[in-house]
DNA sequence: ACGTAGTATCGACATGCGTCGATGGAATGA
DNA sequence: TCATTCCATCGACGCATGTCGATACTACGT
């Protein structure tokens, strides 16, 4: 927990992935890639996660800042955030011995998208 | 699967669930809550539902021209809609023997909210 | 009263998922 | 070289969840 420089993160490629709820009836393979990312937003301590990440004035956390905050294991905290990354709503980078995670804002604005009205 | 006339449901109250993930560190109860609800979306036929609710021309679809579209069993899709009511994403009322499901633009709305950057 | 059609519930099964302790692996400092 | 710190992976456990067939229930038509 000491002072450290927390690192800008590169900010990943995202694919938009789907047409919104409204516009036309959902199909399968839309709807399972759909379901597969608010899937990672279905679990508490995911969305504690990456609202701390969101709320981080540097942009970027360090995994040893985030065990403590949400209450959890260390294996855990780390099994959550590759289901974050995998959906692709967060990034990392390793720093040393750290690992800084980053959320991907882009990737939160095309969930939004998909439940614009 | 005659032709019906669709009626109009009336619009549950909703309430705001959470902050913005970007406003402030998500506490455990609100990231419980809001967990909940996105958990109502992390199902491809759930999404697919949704979304056939949410384009009817008529605002409201019976429960009998839902189960083929979905390709699922009748017990499952009663399930899943029960789901999704459950978490005010929809709301249901009957007419008859059918019982005719419509979306809650509100509640999607509030939803998107929670993304809002 | 009786049969039928439309939904919801029940019971059961398989699978997925959250959780943790233990372990492994990489980078740093002594 | 060795110990330490940080993080990811593994293995195991219990619980939640998606799915279906069978069944119960309600409203309607005859």
């Amino acid at each position: 927990m000491a002072v450290r420089e927390a690192p800008v993160l590169v900010q990943p490629e995202v694919d938009a992935c789907c047409a919104p709820l409204q516009a036309t009836p959902l199909e399968a393979p839309e709807a399972a890639e759909l379901a597969r990312r608010f899937g990672a937003l279905s679990d508490p301590v995911r969305l504690r996660l990456l609202s701390l990440l969101a709320t981080s004035p540097d942009g970027a956390v360090c995994v040893c800042d985030l065990v403590e905050p949400v209450g959890k294991s260390q294996p855990t905290v780390s099994h959550h955030l590759k289901v974050l990354r995998d959906a692709g709503l967060v990034t990392s980078e390793k720093r040393g011995t750290n690992v800084w995670y980053a959320a991907v804002p882009a990737a939160l604005a095309g969930l939004r998208e998909a439940l614009a009205g």
